[in-house]
DNA sequence: GAGTGGTCTAGACCACTTG
DNA sequence: AAGTGGTCTAGACCACTCA
């Protein structure tokens, strides 16, 4: 019993990781069920318990929650796992309990640029599709949209009607369990996008760049900026993390 | 065997808080040992299986290191529990490969005002220390940082040596595994602090806010100003979050 | 070498919740 | 009522690593 560490991975994690992939590549979708235990365990040929802490790995991850009589179900990806809170920005605005409003300003259909290592890094030599748009709080401009997306990670984006949903609440639902990084810094209006955001020229503003990959593969790229009075991000830390 | 739930807690949840209790009120302290796992056994009469799944968990929280034959010990508690790298200024600087600067510009201690919100939810109505500083970065100003310690909180700090230590620094190692809430805005930089970080008036800063707590008590409350092209936070994602 | 954690088993009973 | 997860036990063997 108990090959020599089989693969370099123990039992569970190799249960652990079969579902992961599952769910990671998109096969089970939030809301699917997973195999029971005992199916697993038959499937594994191990006991019980080894199936469990599998799971219970994933539940902890916040990829997987468990009702009892029920079973396991795939989880509802979090806005961005939580912790930086920095969800859609319509679904903020209306947290606040302000009125959203969205226009379109631009949208195009173009290769990836080979100078540029943002679009490069994006979708290689790709088709990106380009948006700009502003995003409203109660009829005043909320926050200035940059965005860039990857046509070959997410095909159906080309067909979107980016005039009535806003593109981030868009991916949101049609790209689950994304990776992202964010990078915040301070910049101040330019002239063009002064305008748009109806501040004065130089106003300090919060330019939230963020890049977001699914499985691996780059998703899209926006820059947003907000006046720096209107938007705060915040993030508190407990004392926990995992791997 | 086996209460009726006693007290809600299920056994390995109530080993997990034990521990979790003495880490984070400082009774055990990083690097320190914690009991075996035969002698949780023996001090909860239990299965090594129970008390192996609380040690677990308290090692996917990142509270926990085991070695083998070693033991288990307390974890060096990470910077802010990894996932937005706000550390320590003078670490930053030094991780980027710059020479670190500090000029202690005042230090007082005070009276919490009761008319002081920020004041008030730190120290009650306790004595405070303030503390203003400049950080530098290859000789060139970095951040300016205005910080409230509460005096109760960290009696330690009346006695500290902030000319030499910057006051960041000498917290982390005194009042390890805190909480923290951190908020982000842009601002313009008004003239005293132009002036100290040596840019032109009204030049968009990051502005980072911190409040820190400590076992549920107010340790410090700190703004620091960045030069907007001085300094990215950034932060990434996995799909991954623990309650 | 001996002590520690790491993994796993084959059971057991319980509690929840859905059909 | 039955199926599911939740917990727990009392063992076992292994692998690492410190003394």
């Amino acid at each position: 019993m108990r090959e020599p560490t089989a693969g370099a991975l123990t039992l569970h994690e190799r249960i652990r990781s079969g579902i992961e992939q599952k769910i990671l590549s998109g096969i089970w979708k939030p809301g699917d069920r997973i195999p029971s235990e005992f199916e697993l365990v038959e499937q594994y040929g191990c006991s019980r318990m080894t199936v469990s802490k599998a799971i219970g790995e994933l539940v902890q991850a916040g990829m997987v929650v468990r009702r009892r009589k029920a079973g396991s179900f795939v989880a509802q990806p979090p806005i961005h796992s939580g912790i930086l809170e920095v969800p859609d920005i319509q679904t903020e605005i209306l947290k606040r309990g302000q009125a959203y409003g969205y226009v379109l300003l631009g949208r195009s259909q173009r290769k990836s640029r080979k100078a540029n290592a943002v679009e490069v890094d994006l979708a290689g030599n790709g088709e990106l599709l380009e948006l700009e748009c502003v995003h409203f709080a109660d009829k005043r401009p909320f926050a200035y949209e940059k965005r860039l997306i990857n046509i070959s990670a997410v095909p159906q984006s080309v067909d979107a009607n980016f005039a009535q949903t806003p593109p981030g609440t868009w991916l949101l639902s049609h790209v689950p369990w994304t990776t992202a990084e964010h990078r915040i810094s301070a910049v101040g209006a330019d002239l063009p996008t002064a305008k748009l955001l109806d501040v004065p020229t130089w106003t300090p503003c919060l330019l939230l760049e963020r890049q977001t990959w699914h499985d691996g593969v780059g998703v899209t790229h926006v820059w947003q900026t907000f006046p720096g009075d209107s938007y705060d991000l915040v993030a508190t830390f407990a004392p926990s993390r995992s791997s």
